[in-house]
DNA sequence: GTCACATTGTTTGACATCAAATGATCGTGT
DNA sequence: ACACGATCATTTGATGTCAAACAATGTGAC
């Protein structure tokens, strides 16, 4: 009955898709869920924890060990908000940046090699019905 | 630059799908895994933790909590394997039938409401771009 | 202004998962 | 017959996740 169910083929592609992902990253020591912090605070300087959180869709306190690590290796700052004392402001480190931009790379070449099978056409479909599914507990 | 890269949407996919797939067996107090667990078991009568650890791709030293509580609720039994005293046959009981008779329509329903948004010929698409992705990482 | 309530980050606890180590058992080679 | 490596289930430890509770701080009603 399994293959009968959409959401069996989702969570098998998901879980080869990350396979790779993982393995590809794995030289620069980056997760998945670290390089999605990093690129979400790359494209939004100075956001909230609350907010990356929301963006990276973990639970806050999900959040807190994944940015010690990033702290720990200098590549993610909290900076103390200047409005509002209870939060802070997360921006990247200059070696955060660098990192990042060879991270991109490498998700380049893993996103190619994942989707090679796919035609430029069909990547576009699959990301469209993929976006389809399950639209009552989207919570974007 | 997450929303270029398939895997992101995937992994959108996959934790819609999969939070209602959760909340709709929650009724019977099941989880997806779980469910794939009976789902196998009920196919394959008789079969091997380890077989099971592979057909449910996850590692068999996670199958036994998760035996454990199947068989706590009297829905599943590890029978000793007649040719080989290290092994168990696994097997459904009765309840674990009924269970799962009940669970399937369920998870029908779940079905046609995550892909409704989705013609037959859409999802058989669907699918069929999803089994293509990351042939590269693919055990089965 | 004060006080109740909300929000932010953190800590703690529960749980699923994988990997490695362990003990019992199997199979094979000699 | 026996010894040794392989296999099966389990235990243990590490990690990532959510939920609940907490302290500090902010906000709004009065």
């Amino acid at each position: 009955m399994l293959p009968e169910l959409i959401g069996y083929h989702v969570r098998l592609a998901q879980m080869a898709v990350f396979a790779d992902f993982e393995r590809s990253l794995g030289i620069l020591d980056l997760s998945p869920g670290l390089f999605g912090l990093l690129v979400i605070i790359e494209a939004n300087p100075g956001l909230r924890q609350i907010q990356l959180a929301a963006a990276a869709r973990v639970d806050r306190s999900t959040l807190v060990p994944a940015l010690d690590k990033l702290e720990a290796r200098e590549l993610v700052e909290r900076r103390a908000a200047p409005d509002d004392r209870r939060s802070n402001g997360l921006v990247l480190t200059r070696r955060g940046a660098g990192l990042l931009q060879r991270a991109k790379e490498i998700v380049q070449d893993h996103e190619h090699r994942i989707a090679g099978a796919l035609s430029a056409d069909e990547r576009a479909l699959l990301v469209r019905y993929l976006d389809r599914l399950a639209p009552e507990v989207r919570q974007s």
